[in-house]
DNA sequence: CTAGGACCTATACCGGGATATAGGTCAACG
DNA sequence: CGTTGACCTATATCCCGGTATAGGTCCTAG
């Protein structure tokens, strides 16, 4: 109803995050441009509060802490002149990002020779156990 | 001081687990092999567990929760036979940490757009802010 | 007029995993 | 010997994000 103003059922649904979790994001101050309310008291968000909490989804999902996404909605909010401490912000969580994929394959090289090996095993009609027959009973 | 057993400490450095952890995966029954203690009641690792405990720490770093560590572990130490069955759990995780690192990928490329724009917008001498420029004050 | 649905606040709780604390026992070494 | 350090159990506490509950206001539609 309001012009272009959305309500916070219509965010939840379009961003993937449940309504409490919108409220609690922005008592944590994960928003980074003002919610302003109708006359009844209710949230109103804009197109571009969604883009943003679009990107947080994105951001917490590759494991930054609300407290981070807070201190980088905050900078973002005070406005132009800031962008140096941003930028070291977002470069840190690039970094956190790329060591995470690395990781993850990591863990996947391991998984990746275990599933090999079993299906070998499987297939050949099970002699030994791949885990167990390196253990030695004593 | 037992021919090649572990104590706690040993395998606690060896695994960059905290001592605490150790008893509690063991207590939580992550561990594929018995332990056993010596006669003063102190846990006595083999090489054998390390490697095992190894391989945990990869499956929790990849996001696989101690339960089905636990699972798997009791697979193991059931022996021989349902092998098919580990396979499954091992296949299951690997599809999982797939789809963290698309996930990851996916916000990378968030992140890196958002590096480019903020170094180019620094280098070239800040014009408008590359986030809240977009935004139309109401 | 009234019922229902979406919203509001405040506060409590949950789940997973790890860590801390308290109060022992033991063995090894000076 | 006696002290020290590594270990033991049991239990409590923490952290982080998110979810649930209780009790209310308001708007709209039948």
């Amino acid at each position: 109803m309001p012009d272009n103003g959305l309500r916070i059922g219509e965010v939840a649904r379009r961003t993937g995050l449940s309504v409490q979790t919108l409220r609690l994001y922005e008592r944590e101050g994960l928003l980074a441009g003002e919610v302003h309310r109708d006359r009844a008291g209710r949230r109103i968000y804009t197109d571009w509060d969604v883009e943003w909490l679009t990107n947080c989804v994105k951001f917490r999902a590759s494991g930054m802490p609300l407290a981070t996404i807070a201190r980088l909605a905050h900078l973002v909010r005070a406005g132009t002149g800031n962008e140096a401490e941003r930028l070291a912000l977002l470069r840190e969580h690039q970094r956190r990002i790329a060591a995470q994929i690395a990781q993850l394959n990591d863990s996947l090289d391991l998984v990746d020779a275990k599933v090999a090996t079993y299906e070998r095993h499987l297939a050949a009609g099970a002699a030994g156990d791949p885990w167990q027959q390196l253990r030695v009973e004593r």
